[in-house]
RNA sequence: GUGGGUAUAGCUCAGUUGGUUAGAGCAUCAGAUUGUGGUUCUGAGGGUCGUGGGUUCGAAUCCCAUUAUCCACCCCA
């Protein structure tokens, strides 16, 4: 298509009606969030990349958008770099900023920065762009919105709870159906020990992940492939099969771990975050899932998913427990917890159920048609009385056709339209007429604040 | 990084085994006795058929390349 207009590619703009959708999506994020206690905080959308590359693993690092450097970034550059046509010793001495790839990270960064101005433990929420240079698939982008709840300095199970509730209220609110996946970043260790493969903790976890998507045969044969042995996989087979209960689930998982630390610790913390479920109303059933992983690499704890039920769609909701994020920036021994809302999936999926609400709309309540220039001019006052009333008016800018005008207004979905010609501008009347039903009567301007309060 | 599909008007798409001035719906603009929109009627503007090459008397149509985009894999919200 010959488009001389376009946007990079994973990008979009949202038109009017879909900004509000999007809109009433952070409205309901953020008032769930405020109401269990968490403050918001904004960080800049560029970061070093020192605080970037690293924690993301290998995967990440490639899809983290670099930032050029200013100035003649060249000067300086080895001939053997430029020659080399080497792009990574290259990108590393000519650009030192990057695009956040998420929220948690440039949280951990501040919370390092401004540990003296924060109490703990601290509940932030922070509802920001961030960006991926991955290539766009469905319900996928470049920059897309998170919605980031985290509490850092507490090791409390009872953060994990809280976070289960606060998945649970946003998708309710939202009339989302969900499910919410639970598992332990020290079950997985404790298995892979248990299994004599702990070298290969990510492979593995990446292979037991794809469960859903490979089936069985598929899991089996990837983990051979990464040296587990028969016996190994004979005692895992059952963990890859569907459990009625959590109680089952966590049954089998000891199966597989046995007398393991690591692993007996990860099911512990399952039980008392459980347990701590059962004292609350959660309408959602909370899953606990021996195959859930989940890619970024410093996640320690437990680890959450939500994934909706009645739309195919990766997960709309993820996140769990880091126990030394901050250590990384030279502040040890504080551990955080957290979750992220994908926005643009929970956007994808309330358009494809047809879920928001019929009557989100921001319009003018009211509009004047413009007869002429002492017309219009009379209706200022008007105009001014209705705002400072806090009742949305506008007054059309120019003088058109009153077709034009209407036709106007009907597009804009204005409801109501006030008509002040010469002869009401005399008698002080106005014609008030309902777009809607398509009815109109006249009365005192003195009357017109009441029409509407 | 790997594999597949698609590319025709602002948008959604037709376009026959290659054949003459490339169409529709929606949208836009203008009109149907100048104070009335949403349903009607009439008309207008708008396309180098993604780009470059090739085959052919002739290409939107067939072939090659290229770019963009979508989908799937990897990975992930």
């Amino acid at each position: 298509m010959a488009t001389q207009t376009a946007i990079p590619k994973g990008t979009r703009d949202f038109l009017p009606h879909e900004s509000i959708r999007r809109n009433f999506i952070f409205d309901t994020i953020r008032s769930v969030f405020r109401l269990y206690g968490y403050q918001p905080i904004e960080t800049p959308a560029i970061e070093n990349l020192s605080t970037l590359l690293g924690k993301y693993g290998e995967e990440g690092d490639r899809l983290i958008f670099r930032i050029l450097n200013s100035g003649n970034f060249l000067s300086n550059i080895k001939d053997k770099d430029y020659t080399n046509r080497n792009s990574n010793a290259l990108a590393a001495q000519i650009c030192e900023k990057g695009l956040r790839y998420d929220l948690t990270v440039p949280f951990a960064r501040f919370v390092v920065q401004h540990r003296n101005e924060i109490t703990f433990p601290f509940k932030r929420y922070q509802i920001q762009p961030v960006w991926r240079a991955d290539r766009p698939q469905k319900g996928r982008y470049r920059e897309f919105f998170q919605c980031d709840v985290d509490v850092i300095g507490s090791d409390s199970l009872l953060n994990e709870t809280e976070l289960i509730q606060i998945i649970n209220d946003v998708f309710t609110r939202l009339n989302i159906r969900i499910q919410v996946l639970l598992n332990n970043r020290k079950i997985l260790t404790g298995i892979a020990q248990a299994l004599g493969v702990p070298d290969k903790l990510i492979p593995f976890t990446v292979a037991i992940d794809k469960i859903e998507k490979i089936g069985k045969q598929g899991v089996i044969a990837e983990l051979k492939s990464i040296g587990l042995t028969d016996e190994g996989l004979a005692r895992l087979v059952p963990l890859l099969e569907f459990q009625s209960t959590n109680q089952s689930t966590l049954a089998a998982i000891e199966q597989v771990t046995g007398s393991n630390e690591i692993g007996k610790q990860g099911i512990s913390e399952l039980r008392t975050i459980l347990e701590n479920l059962h004292s609350l109303t959660i309408s959602s059933p909370v899953v606990v899932s021996p195959s859930l992983a989940r890619g970024l690499s410093y996640y320690t704890g437990a680890i959450i998913e939500a994934k909706a039920l009645d739309v195919p769609m990766g997960s709309i909701c993820g996140g769990g427990r880091y126990d030394d994020l901050t250590g990384i920036f030279g502040l040890p021994g504080v551990s955080g917890v957290g979750v992220s809302f994908g926005a643009e999936r929970i956007y994808d999926i309330l358009n494809e159920l047809d879920g928001f609400p019929a009557n989100l709309t921001e319009t003018t309540q009211v509009m004047f048609i413009n007869f002429g220039e002492p017309e219009s001019r009379h209706c200022l006052a008007l105009l001014d009385k209705l705002h400072k009333a806090g009742i949305s008016a506008e007054l059309y800018p120019v003088i058109a056709k009153i077709k034009k005008q209407f036709a106007y207004a009907n597009t804009r979905k204005i409801p109501f339209v006030a008509m002040i010609g010469a002869e009401e501008m005399q008698k002080g009347l106005v014609t008030i007429k309902n777009m809607q039903h398509g009815d109109q009567k006249t009365l005192n301007q003195t009357d017109l604040l009441k029409h509407f309060t």
